[in-house]
DNA sequence: ACAGCCATGTAACTTGTTACATGATTTT
DNA sequence: AAAATCATGTAACAAGTTACATGGCTGT
């Protein structure tokens, strides 16, 4: 319940009411994870279900103001101390799509792979270009999100590049011309071709 | 719907019943993404409220046997022709649980990113070693997944350490000593200290 | 006869998501 | 007075996940 932890973790700062934890909330991240009001008020729901949150004051102009229970300050510790799980298993919609994609009568994994490729590295090129834009002492948050993305694109890009070696390898009637990556990190035009 | 997509996949190779699609999902898969039964029969009376799929038999034996409809061939046909999103936004909650720990009173996100790098590192040479296990003709889907989750979690120690430089460079008090990344992909040696 | 697997499904739940309903306050 | 915004919430749905119920067939 990551959006939940959010909520915990601003809560942290001071008790808070529905508008607030969403407004804080894409403050922080930089409007980069535009979160529906209406989420806000389900998620603190459960979270007061939970015993994680406790409403503490219902002024009489409507806000409801939650805070922090003790269990919401040592659920939210935890899951900063925790790192995020990854295993078992990657439930990753692309992995799932190239591994149907092979050996799939009619469809061509390298079809496939080119496709995600191509959206990839456009992908990679908007980032850059919001990445050139950003100054020095912009929001961190928004560096954070934008930093990920390029890598987890990159690191996209590679593994395409490698499974398409590899069905090569494995002999596979091919249609684009080799060419492969070993660029730098956070470097576009080498990956872009 | 990846898995619901998954299932298409299978069914167009031939018409199946529920415990086939699993079986075949998970042999696919090289068992490295188990499915639960009660998830392909949901999955599938899904399918066909959407027209995707269609019952072809009803054995006296039990068996269901479903198969395409032209509308599920289609959206088969689409589902690998049409690169998997992204954006917006990137819904991680490695990235948000950074964000939340950077500015947040009495949380080091340098603690976090560490707790992040350390686990992310253990990863990186469990599947490492898991590599080397692997045959030259062992099965294609498995190495897609496990290639995957190699580089998706290279990419991420690299971004973990582009976080920590730039929260130093905004001027934190430190823990750790600085050793930078620029290892070759796929070799954790460098990355692993 | 009974253990075990094959095969079907259902119910309940979690997290996330959108769309809508309602009332109060503020601005024009 | 009308429109906009603030603030609350509900309903419905998607996709995934687990646990359980049921019945048939098979091998010992």
């Amino acid at each position: 319940m990551s959006i939940g932890m959010s909520l915990l973790a601003i809560l942290h700062d001071a008790p808070a009411y529905g508008m607030h934890l969403k407004n804080e909330f894409e403050a922080r991240t930089g409007s980069m994870w535009p979160l529906n009001v209406g989420q806000v008020y389900s998620t603190l729901a459960r979270c007061e279900r939970d015993g994680l949150v406790r409403m503490v004051e219902d002024g009489p102009e409507g806000q409801k103001v939650y805070d922090l229970t003790d269990a919401g300050r040592e659920r939210l510790r935890s899951w900063f101390e925790t790192p995020t799980k990854t295993l078992p298993p990657a439930r990753d919609e692309r992995v799932l799509k190239l591994v149907m994609a092979t050996g799939q009568r009619g469809v061509s994994s390298l079809d496939v792979i080119q496709a995600e490729r191509r959206s990839a590295v456009e992908l990679l090129q908007e980032l850059t270009s919001l990445k050139r834009k950003e100054s020095p002492d912009g929001d961190v948050g928004w560096a954070f999100l934008l930093d990920s993305l390029v890598f987890q694109t990159e690191a996209r890009v590679r593994w395409l590049d490698d499974c398409e070696a590899r069905l090569r390898r494995r002999g596979d009637t091919s249609t684009r011309p080799d060419a492969p990556i070993t660029a730098p990190v956070h470097d576009t035009s080498e990956v872009s071709r």
